[in-house]
RNA sequence: GGCGGCGUGGCCGAGUGGCUUAGGCAGGGGCCUGCAAAGCCCCGUACGGCGGUUCGAUUCCGCCCGCCGCCUCCA
């Protein structure tokens, strides 16, 4: 069984599923306000090999993801652009899942939306303030973060030195400084569903709570988030779970930033790339290598050189598929498996993977330049297997070539049957001056575009 | 201030007390090719600084320097 870093505990511990054979997930999605950059790409692509991964091992995954569709951000946008916060959620959330699927992200098993379950949110905060675990004021409800025993467990902190580390102005409302809203009472023109405590909509940490709780059951297998996640938004999600008396998630999974320039993408700095952008000047397949190169804890550094870099390292692979194409059926060399399943098991190490992908790719060519097509193709099989199974699809086929093109690689063809080298040149300067990839083989010119 | 992490060859990025000291990209030489492309072969002796432990440290310990993250919305 995979083992995996844990937050909680601080350690690499076997991941113990609660159901023999079965894996349930729940992954914090977007807020959403605008469009996905990098950094969601990442969290989204780590999840998404682990998930597959997990698929690929033989293991039914349940993956939940959510989309929080109301939230502070969402209503300002709305109010500066006039519209209705929902057709404002509406609209990025749909933007979500095209970048999604731009960079070939698995639709999760289930996507619950904050706004369908207030109404076990308002229950569930109900619990809180009967349990003693919970406070009203004038603006909302809060929790009290002293109600749990081990709050900062995932901050890996006491409770005093989060209290004594305190940035923000203490909201006076509140008791502790590291007290949070459950409830937000509404002000006027303020999006609200009823509750006790008057009309309002809730905190941001407890649409987690009721949907992974209600989705997955209690002591779901993982819970995964960006590492600015941690702390606050797990730790609170974990606060409310425990003071229920919930086990809440078995196991806490935290990707690392991307980064620009050495520091933290994030909106609020304004350093980050549209997702979209990098998926629209590159191959996007190239962006998931490139999270793959990296061990999923560290932070990664992106920009146009390390783009281009994954993009050569892919144009590698696929040209492996291709040529595997032409070699036999075989089962992929188990060995390479059991070693791809061993590093995938250490904690998700997809860069041995790498490294292990890139050898295997290297064995198949030298074998096949060689003529031992057998080993060829099982060395080129267990690529494609290793590949397949994190998410990574490669090209065998050479692309659609309008007729026009493919007609003037028969012409160069033909002029080097003729051994007019002049012509032959000719044409292949106008198939790439088309945007096409020339080589010969065996067959004949070989073209596909560039 | 508290907690955590990082500093590796031109670039990206793993890893390890010594042994064959990843992998990718870029670069140089060669093979193949009419010339290319793709592929193959060969080539780089790197681990922030100063001490310490050790037969031996890039890897362990201490200190220092530099950088980053979380403690606030944030993937």
């Amino acid at each position: 069984m995979i083992r995996l870093y844990d937050t909680a505990r601080g350690e690499v511990v076997p991941l113990e599923p609660r159901d023999p054979g079965k894996v349930s997930m729940y992954v914090c999605g977007p807020t959403v306000y605008g469009p996905a950059h990098l950094g969601h790409g990442r969290f989204a692509l780590v999840f998404d090999v682990l998930r597959r991964y997990l698929e690929w091992s033989g293991l039914e995954v349940t993956y939940v993801s959510n989309i929080t569709d109301i939230d502070d951000k969402i209503i300002d946008r709305a109010a500066r652009e006039g519209r209705a916060h929902d057709e404002v959620a509406r609209e990025w959330e749909a933007a979500w899942w095209r970048s999604m699927e731009a960079i070939g992200v698995a639709r999760p098993t289930h996507d619950p939306h904050a706004t369908a379950f207030v109404a076990e949110m308002v229950a569930l905060i109900e619990r809180l303030i009967a349990e003693g675990a919970a406070y009203e004021t004038d603006d909302g409800v809060y929790f009290s973060a002293e109600a749990v025993t081990d709050y900062g467990l995932l901050a890996r902190q006491s409770i005093e030195s989060l209290q004594a580390g305190a940035r923000v102005e203490v909201d006076e409302t509140k008791r502790s400084p590291v007290d949070f809203a459950l409830w937000k009472k509404a002000k006027p023109e303020e999006p609200s569903w009823p509750s006790p405590w008057g009309p309002g909509r809730p905190g941001w940490h407890t649409e987690c709570v009721v949907m992974s709780l209600g989705l997955l059951g209690d002591g779901f297998d993982i819970h995964g988030g960006g590492q600015d996640l941690a702390f606050p938004h797990h730790e609170n999600e974990r606060a409310q779970a425990r003071a229920l008396g919930h086990r809440f998630a078995a196991h806490w999974v935290h990707n690392g930033f991307v980064e620009v320039g050495g520091e933290k993408m994030s909106k609020s700095l304004g350093n980050f790339t549209d997702l979209d952008d990098l998926a629209a000047r590159s191959d996007p397949r190239s962006y998931r290598l490139l999270v793959l190169r990296s061990h999923y804890r560290s932070p990664i550094e992106v920009n146009e050189g390390v783009a281009a870099d994954a993009s050569a390292a892919l144009r590698r692979l696929d040209a492996l598929a291709r040529r595997a194409a032409t070699w036999p059926t075989v089962p992929a060399d188990a060995a390479t498996l059991e070693r791809f399943r061993e590093r995938m098991d250490d904690d998700l190490d997809t860069p041995a993977v790498v490294d292990l992908m890139f050898r295997t790719l290297h064995r198949a060519n030298q074998a096949a330049d060689e003529g031992r097509v057998d080993e060829a193709a099982a060395a080129g099989a267990a690529v494609m297997e290793m590949t397949g199974a994190v998410g990574l699809e490669l090209l065998a086929d050479t692309g659609d070539v309008p007729a026009e093109v493919a007609a003037l690689a028969r012409q160069r063809d033909e002029a080097r049957t003729a051994r007019d080298w002049a012509a032959a040149d000719a044409l292949r300067d106008a198939i790439v001056a088309a945007g096409y990839v020339v080589e010969d083989t065996a067959e004949g010119t070989s073209v596909r575009p560039g």
